[in-house]
DNA sequence: TTGAAAGCGGTACCAT
DNA sequence: ATGGTACCGCTTTCAA
């Protein structure tokens, strides 16, 4: 039993392939009793038009591609499903695609747009190869590009993210109001641009305050638990142990508060932690973590915004370096900070 | 500055357009003087055929949709990107769309495959529309379809799920092995066939051991970690509280724990707490979670696995009512179950 | 308002 | 081994 195509239609309904086609996307263009003759079959049917076959023909897949550094981590989650909320609404659907898996595949990581199977890409992955930077970059695809939440060194794309800089002076502030004077860092990956960001920001206002952050203080190399766990134990040894730490993300976060639970060391008692991002589980960690509220919905709400319109080609052109949508962030108070002990 | 088409790459390599497809699909039927040629010209302009021209011919999109309730709850992440495993090998790319917004788009569930945009579906939820459901039952559509994780009751389609009634027995038999008689359980939501099963080895378990699991003991009504804190609090009041919660869900667990711990209740001095799932977190919440684990991403990869085996036709015509694959769970013990007190 | 027919960009059959 | 060409299913002029 092959699938109904819009000829069988025609043929049931006694009228051409064109007026059926009229009768579902321009449905005033067609007589109201033919109309209702048309819809009658498609809905006998449940006939629905070959997404392929009418994609080709108006050179439209009404399909986006979101790439994603990597599924697995529910950090990106929320972020797609922000996307989603912008995309449904409009019509339009979202393919998904990991980096990891990419490469593996050796596969240009934009080759689906060349390939035409998407009409534009979110990328969540500031760290694309040069090479796909380059093919992102044509005349042809610039408009149909928007980085979400991470974005490219050096490269103009249009991008939404979290302002990072004002969100580590936020936590910074909140630590040296309550007295904090010895600080640490938990860093996410290397080369990482959120990481930069916010380790910068933090500095910055450190620096204000006179407090320098000396390498010897700075730790970790991803942002995930595991590793927080590992490095609360390298940071409290030796002689002075910082009474605050700030993490690059709540999951490092928790992972340190883990571990310096672990280690007997109380969490705000002795030191203060403050996370980045505000998962849902930041609220019910033992102690509540104090944290940067991170809007990670909207991030990819209004990427998935900004890509519509630019592909409605509505988009501002004239600017040719787009300025980056950057979303404030919040402190959000919990328990995991407090006064430092003198 | 229009994409290049096979017929720009035939015109340049001087061929004709069915050597350049060939050269490109078959190249061992293709001379490798003119395979040669055809490729530099490919790799010149980077050219990729248009998928959808190509799907349309070959009646096949290399495509599979999964079907997801929520897209931000981290817990199918793990899932999808078990998928994934699958699927990129096969070249086979992932369409994702979530429930929710399907329905507020009224749309069926299943179109997708309708409209020949996926070639086959992986459904995580168990709660389909009834009418969706019998769309699916097509003789056309039966052996592309998949549940993973969740399946929909009296329907019979493959499906790859967790073995949740030994999971809850393992769990109850840890629990009264540790001396525990008087337990409370946190379900999720009431129609989910999750909590059934889950629920139903609990009390097979239980009555086993001639204990009776009164409603009053039975609370909550989603799988989310607010959930669990709320309900801590209910089950906690009362003249003889339990001493032990069987939480069906990790986030429940973690959300129960941080309850208990506002309320002064020791985990697991005063009650033992154990979850289900083994969510990375698990491991670091204070105290550690003991919890059932599920191989989440695995019921991705054999879903994908076994959809991929229906969609290539080496499946198993057979049985008409195709036995589910039945995923082991094991019992992770860690800190939040410990002897009850007497 | 409706129908006939020309493609959209590939693939694969049939000749050569 | 290669080329010519019908066709996949739908949309959209162009005429009637």
């Amino acid at each position: 039993m092959k699938a109904m195509g819009i000829k069988d239609i025609a043929r049931l309904a006694g009228v051409s392939t064109a007026t059926v086609s009229r009768a579902l996307s321009n449905p005033d263009r067609v007589s109201d009793a033919t109309r209702a003759q048309v819809m009658a079959v498609v809905q006998a049917h449940d006939y629905r038009a070959n997404s392929q076959a009418r994609s080709l023909r108006v050179q439209r897949t009404d399909t986006v591609l979101a790439l994603v550094p990597n599924l697995g981590n529910p950090f990106f989650s929320e972020i797609i499903a922000g996307i989603q909320d912008s995309l449904a609404p409009a019509g339009v659907d979202l393919l998904v695609a990991d980096t990891l898996t990419q490469q593996a595949r050796r596969q240009s990581a934009v080759s689906h747009l060349q390939a035409a199977r998407a009409d534009g890409l979110i990328c969540l992955d500031g760290a694309l190869p040069a090479d796909s930077l380059a093919d992102l970059s044509t005349p042809a695809m610039r408009h149909r590009v928007v980085f979400a939440c991470e974005w490219p060194i050096g490269r103009d794309f249009p991008s939404v993210r979290s302002d990072n800089r004002a969100g580590m002076q936020l936590a910074v502030a909140h630590l040296l109001e309550h007295g904090h004077r010895d600080f640490a860092l938990l860093a996410g990956p290397p080369g990482n641009v959120l990481t930069r960001e916010r380790l910068a920001g933090a500095r910055e206002a450190l620096a204000q305050a006179g407090i320098d952050l000396p390498e010897s203080r700075i730790d970790g190399h991803s942002f995930e638990i595991a590793d927080g766990f590992a490095a609360a134990a390298r940071l409290m040894q030796g002689p002075k142990p910082p009474t605050a730490i700030l993490c690059l993300s709540d999951q490092l976060a928790i992972g340190c508060m883990s571990g310096l639970g672990r280690m007997g060391i109380s969490v705000p008692g002795d030191v203060s932690v403050i996370g980045f991002d505000d998962i849902a589980l930041a609220a019910y960690s033992s102690p509540p973590l104090t944290t940067i509220r991170q809007d990670r919905r909207g991030l990819g709400r209004i990427a998935a915004q900004r890509l519509l319109d630019g592909l409605s080609g509505r988009t501002t052109d004239e600017a040719p370096a787009p300025r980056p949508t950057v979303l404030p962030i919040t402190l959000v108070q919990r328990g995991s900070t407090a006064r430092a002990k003198r």
